[in-house]
Parts: structure tokens; C-alpha cells; sequence
RNA sequence: GCCCGCGUAGCUCAGGGGUAGAGCGCCUCCUUGGUAAGGAGGAGGUCAUGAGUUCAAAUCUCAUCGCGGGCUCCA
């Protein structure tokens, strides 16, 4: 019989004979990683436990051994086959309950917080979330009987024989397109499941322990709207249900901190159908923290030597032809609306406007570089059915700013957009950023503007200030605009859930569209460089992410509300009202909670309205002209007197502090 | 836009072919209480909108509007 040399990657070697599979071999190499192995890795390919060695080596021929790698739980690897193993157990479990249902197709998904995997499915009747506690408590009966993940290798034919015979045309269909001459495919033994998939999966039902049933949402099929829709079955899974409560805690954790409740209850915006779908209304409270933060970056402009500009909300239709938004992006647009024969059309991004500022005259190198910035509200047709509270709307507001340069001058001005984003975000206690780099792909269908030559200077130029600042970076080929590279700014929120906010673009386009110019030392027309950038992005999305990064308890800075004065008796109302005014002529925002009701309830009032500081005064304190303090996270901290407390909140306000302490 | 689900008081929700319900909030009165809800009373709803079925519709049907979950991540 013939034998093949097997190899651990880092270690141990053995003989087995070629019959044997591929957990025999990990047996013999390591007992431990072969027990908690869900699948392999033999010589570069992901493939069963259950996969026999001959497939792998040729004739025991030992100059080359097989390398096998275990694929280990808590490894990307292992969640990513545990997950496709559990959507298969998913369709058995469908295909038990509801005979004669069509599969689609059912991938692991790692990369969204929100599932695990998901399978597609036509039931013979529309599933129901009443459906779903059902279809689960299957998949456990299923996992209990501890039945094998089956692989056979069949040709092409013989695979569309069967599938065709169980009358499922979009399996067909896949093989028909993915498919080579021989496919793999996969049943669990004692359900009717078989599905056409590469694998790996895990040996056994038994390995599937902690998983659960999310919800039940429509999906085309190959996401195509003019195929038929199907019904997605999402779920997640983990390896121990420890994981598995831990992910469900975290999922509760983001529901509380969802901004569209929140918003409502502290009452700082909303959203009203009597106005149409997608457009905000800034409350006072939300006001508040708006024009805090704007403050705050009109501050920085001016720091950062950017000059101001107000724009129209709309233009000429001509002049969206010109640079070319009225082609390419049209149908993000508002439809045009006609004056005298003119056609208008709502702005959706800024940069025309700015550029329209920068041609009002000549410019010469000297004035250069022009950094334009605006709070820019601009106007996009989206789909009704992509609305979602501020995260995605209609009309919105850009915390905009165009760069014009000199090619010489434009890396500095990009270093300095990476400072600021890098600055601004840490105000906001978001202290991981995530940077990525778009860049021009090589072989992709994309229409790539502006020569060879332009691109890699640019790439260069943003590349190197990212090294610069010796930060880790993703670069992603192909991501760029068709217009120029950029380098997009991603944070991590309080609960680890990341958010895509800021950008620094460069565009090749524009100066082209609308003919630039600036006169050179030399005396003569040159084209000059053009930068987007955002911090924020939208105001209104930032405001969405902060909403949830703080749970709605904003920093004092923020807070809508800053102090509420708490008399205990009506005989300290008084008293009350004159702290009050003391700190209000001091800057600070305060309330005075003067209703017939016991301290405890108007404390959970101001509690629940997460206002940073609470001031409860009674006879004590209105004889020795003192508060006693409470800050929201940490209950009382004890008697001060006014010129105290209006100092610490000055000091905390002023330094933009994110935790109400004092450094002293 | 498309699929599924949902729309009852300011909010969260129960109910369901034949006088419209609860808790919280709001208003009034009593209570003046020292760190997360004192007590009593009251106001408040064309049951999203429109049409249909029916002796009778908030309830059943259809349409419209809105909201929510989604809409190719190696078979």
C-alpha cells in the first residue's frame, strides 16, 4: 500500500498510508490541535477533516511531504467554516420543516457585526418570525443526533442530475456558472440537505453548539433586482455559548444606544413624514450640541488658517454638466426644476461652489495655498427604503473644505488634513483610527482620469503622509475615486463598532472640468491641485455616531443641559434661582427643578436626562452658600461652594474634558 | 425602488366585527420631603389616510403614506 510523508507546518513529520485521512495524520502529529480541529489546511488548501491523504500526495513521495495545518477554533479560519456549517444546518433544518423549499445560497459572514451567515431561501409558503424559534429548535435536534458533514466529488453532470431531480433551478443554475468538470458537494447525514459548496465544514453536526436565529429579511437573488426575491434566514454562531451571550449582550448594548430612541427621548431631533422622508429637525437640545461642535471646529479653521465661505443651496443645471455630477451622478440628484426656461438642480456636494470662489479672479502662486471650508448643506435622492435616522438621509450638512495648491505645496496641506481629522476625533474620545488608503486599481473596468504619471504622485504623496506619522494603514487597490486617490477615516466607537467618517480626497478632475489656474513664478497659467476633506463627514451622521458613542450622556462641553439646581424645600427655590443665574452669567447652560416633587424624583429626572451635574440644595446649603454636587456616573462627591463648582465646570467645559474630573 | 413586517393617547405597548385600554409623561390639588419614582384627581385618541365588504369596521379586504428589518462579501 502506498504511504505519504506528512509534515505539521512548524514540526512534527509522520508516515501514514495514503488511505488514511487528514485527521489521522493530524492524530499522529499532534493529539491535542487534532481534537479541536474543525477542518485543515494541506498544503495551502482549506479542505475536511474527513479528506483522504492520496488526494494530496503523490505515490508517498518523500522528498515533498504533504503540510497539514489544523484550522483552530477562535481563529478567523475556524468562525468562518464553524458559521458556513451552521447556515448548511440551517437549510437541513428549512428543508426538514418545509419540504419542497429552494435553496440559494448561504455564506459565513465575518466582516458585519450584526450576523454570522445567512441562507437564502424560497419556502414553499412566506416564513414568519414565528418561524424562526422553530427552524432553530430543528437545527438543535439536527446537532444532537451528531451527524457527519458528507463530501462526495462528482462530476458536473452528475451534479446538475441530482439537483435537477430535487427541482432546485437556482442550485443548477450556480453549477452551471461556477462549477469546473468535477464539483464538490455536501450532505448531513440523516436530513435531506445536500448542497453544492466547496467546504470545508466541520467534521460533525456535534461541533455546532452555540448558535441562534437572528431575523428574516428579503434578498434578491445574486442581489439583482430583476431576479426573483427570496427570504434571507440570518444567524450567528459561535464556539461556546459564553461567546455566544457575550455577542448577544453587545447587540443589546447597541440597541440602547440606538440614536433613534435616544434622539427621541432626550429629545434632540426628529424626523417628521408631514416634511418628507430623510430630512432632520434639530431640536434645541441637538441644536445645542450642533452649534458646540461647529463652534469648536470654526475655532480650529481659523487656527489652521482656513477662510470661511457661505454658498447657494442650487445651481444652473449647465454648471452640474460642467463638472460632471449632472452625468455621473444624476440620479443621486433632485430632479431639475425649471425658472424661465432655466433649469436648476439642488447641490448634492459643494466643491463647484468653492471652485466658483477660486475663478472670481486670478490667483497667483502667492495666494496659495486656498483653504475654503464651509458648513455645506447639500441634497441627495436616496432611496426611500436606504433612509435611516441620521445615518442615512436626505438632506444633510458637510463639514466641507476644498484645497487649492501647488503640486509642491499639496503635501503639506495633506499632512495637515491628517492632523486635524487625527485632532478632532480625539476630542471626541475616539482614540482608534482606522486609516485606509484607495488607490488606483491596475486591472479593474474602472475609468481611471489624469495620466499614469499624476496618479503616482499623488498615491505617493498621501501614502507618505501616512508613513510619516508611522500609523498603520490599509491600502486598498482599486478603491480610489475615479477621480484621484484618497485616504478614508474610519473610528472605533465605545462598544468596538467602527464607523466610517472623515476624508481627504485628491482631485485630478475638477481642475481640468472647470479649467484652473494660477500664474507661476514664472509668469505663466498653471493647473492647480485640488483637495476634498471632510472631518465629520455629515454633520448629521456624526452627530448619529456620537449619539451611540456616548450612550447620550455628551460630555459637559456637549450636554444640552449642563447643571440642574435641585432645591429640596420651596423655601430654597430662591436660593436656587440665584445660583442659577450666577452660573449662567458665568456661560453655563442650567435648569432649576422647582415642581412640588421630592428630591429623589426630581435626581432620577435629571439622571435620566443624563445631565452631567446636579446641584441639590436645601437649608444647609443656602445658609452657607454651597451645593452639594452630584455627577451623573459618580452620585454624589460632596458640598462645594458656588465659585468652586462654576470654576471645575468652566475648567471642564473649556478643556473640552470627556470625563468630569478635574485634573488637579 | 423592491420584498417582508408594522402603524391604537406625547412615549412604550395591550386589545380586537357591536360604549377605546394600561404604564410612563402632562395638568390640578394635597404633601415640604437630604441623593434614582410621595399621594389623589383630571385632561388627552376620526385606532396613519382613503376606498370597499357588512345591519355594524379600530378590528376583515384593497390602495396610499410613513416606519422598521433587509437587498450578490469564494457554490
Amino acid at each position: 500500500m502506498s504511504e505519504v510523508q506528512v509534515q505539521l507546518k512548524d514540526g512534527a513529520s509522520a508516515r501514514l498510508p495514503s488511505s488514511a485521512t487528514v485527521a489521522d495524520a493530524l492524530k499522529q502529529l499532534d493529539r491535542d490541535k487534532a481534537k479541536q480541529a474543525l477542518a485543515a489546511r494541506v498544503n495551502g488548501d482549506e479542505v475536511d477533516l474527513a479528506a483522504r491523504l492520496e488526494r494530496f500526495g503523490a505515490n508517498g513521495d518523500a522528498a515533498k511531504p504533504v503540510e497539514i495545518e489544523p484550522v483552530l477554533p477562535e481563529t478567523r479560519e475556524g468562525l468562518e467554516v464553524l458559521r458556513h456549517s451552521t447556515a448548511h444546518l440551517l437549510a437541513a433544518a428549512v428543508l426538514d420543516l418545509f419540504p419542497g423549499t429552494k435553496l440559494g445560497i448561504g455564506p459565513a459572514l465575518l466582516d458585519d457585526p450584526r450576523y454570522g451567515f445567512f441562507y437564502d431561501v424560497i419556502a414553499p409558503r412566506q416564513l414568519t418570525d414565528e418561524d424562526l424559534p422553530v427552524i432553530e429548535k430543528r437545527m438543535r435536534e439536527i446537532a444532537k443526533r451528531n451527524m457527519p458533514y458528507r463530501r462526495d466529488d462528482i462530476t458536473k453532470s452528475e451534479a446538475l442530475r441530482i439537483f435537477s431531480e430535487r427541482d432546485e433551478p437556482l442550485k443548477c443554475k450556480l453549477i452551471d456558472d461556477k462549477g469546473g468538470d468535477t464539483v464538490s458537494v455536501y450532505y448531513i447525514d440523516g436530513s435531506p440537505f445536500i448542497d453544492f459548496c466547496l467546504g470545508p465544514h466541520v467534521p460533525n453536526t456535534n461541533r455546532l453548539r452555540a448558535f441562534k436565529l437572528l431575523s428574516l429579511s428579503g434578498a434578491y437573488w445574486l442581489g439583482d433586482a430583476t431576479q426573483p426575491q427570496m427570504q434571507r434566514i440570518y444567524g450567528t454562531a459561535f464556539f461556546t455559548p459564553e461567546e455566544l451571550e457575550a455577542w448577544l449582550k453587545q447587540r443589546e448594548e447597541a440597541e440602547r444606544r440606538d440614536h433613534r430612541r435616544l434622539g427621541r427621548e432626550l429629545d434632540l431631533f426628529s424626523i417628521q413624514d408631514a416634511y418628507g422622508q430623510g430630512l432632520i429637525f434639530w431640536h434645541p437640545n441637538g441644536a445645542v450640541i450642533r452649534k458646540a461642535m461647529e463652534d469648536y471646529l470654526y475655532e480650529e479653521l481659523n487656527k489652521r488658517g482656513y477662510q470661511f465661505v457661505f454658498t447657494p443651496h442650487i445651481a444652473k443645471r449647465d454648471l452640474w454638466i460642467t463638472s460632471g455630477h449632472d452625468q455621473s451622478y444624476g440620479d443621486s440628484m433632485f430632479s431639475p426644476v425649471k425658472l424661465e426656461e432655466v433649469e436648476f438642480r439642488l447641490k448634492p456636494m459643494n466643491c463647484p461652489f468653492h471652485i466658483g470662489i477660486y475663478k472670481s479672479q486670478q490667483r497667483s502662486y502667492r495666494d496659495l495655498p486656498k483653504r475654503y471650508a464651509e458648513m455645506g448643506t447639500v441634497y441627495r435622492a436616496e432611496l426611500s427604503g436606504t433612509l435611516h435616522g441620521l445615518m442615512r438621509v436626505r438632506g444633510f450638512t458637510v463639514d466641507d473644505a476644498h484645497l487649492f495648491c501647488t503640486p509642491e505645496q499639496v503635501r503639506q496641506e495633506i499632512d495637515g488634513c491628517v492632523d486635524f481629522v487625527v485632532d478632532v476625533f480625539k476630542t471626541f474620545g475616539f482614540e482608534k483610527v482606522k486609516f485606509e488608503l484607495s488607490v488606483k486599481g491596475s486591472d479593474t473596468g474602472k475609468q481611471w482620469l489624469g495620466g499614469e504619471e499624476g496618479w503616482a504622485h499623488a498615491e505617493a504623496a498621501l501614502a507618505e503622509s501616512l508613513d510619516s506619522r508611522g500609523v498603520d494603514y490599509e491600502r486598498i487597490e482599486g478603491e480610489a475615486a475615479f477621480y484621484g486617490p484618497k485616504i478614508d477615516f474610519k473610528v472605533e466607537d465605545a462598544i468596538g463598532r467602527l464607523w466610517q467618517l472623515g476624508t481627504v480626497q485628491w482631485d485630478f478632475n475638477l481642475p481640468d472640468r472647470f479649467a484652473l489656474e494660477y500664474v507661476g513664478e514664472d509668469g505663466k497659467a498653471h493647473r492647480p491641485v485640488m483637495v476634498h476633506r471632510a472631518l465629520f463627514g455629515s454633520i448629521e451622521r456624526f452627530f448619529g455616531v456620537l449619539i451611540e458613542h456616548y450612550a447620550g450622556a455628551f460630555p459637559v462641553w456637549l450636554a444640552p443641559v449642563q447643571v440642574a439646581v435641585l432645591p429640596i424645600t420651596d423655601r430654597v427655590n430662591e436660593y436656587a434661582e440665584r445660583v442659577a443665574a450666577d452660573l449662567r452669567a458665568a456661560g453655563l447652560r442650567v435648569e432649576v427643578s422647582t415642581r412640588g416633587e421630592k428630591i429623589g424624583a426630581k435626581i432620577r429626572d435629571a439622571q435620566v436626562r443624563k445631565i452631567p451635574f446636579m446641584l441639590v440644595c436645601g437649608d444647609r446649603e443656602a445658609e452657607s452658600g454651597q451645593v452639594a454636587v452630584r455627577e451623573r456616573s459618580r452620585g454624589d462627591i460632596g458640598a462645594m461652594s458656588v465659585e468652586d463648582f462654576k470654576r471645575m465646570a468652566q475648567r471642564l467645559v473649556d478643556s473640552r474634558a470627556l470625563v468630569n474630573v478635574v485634573e488637579s
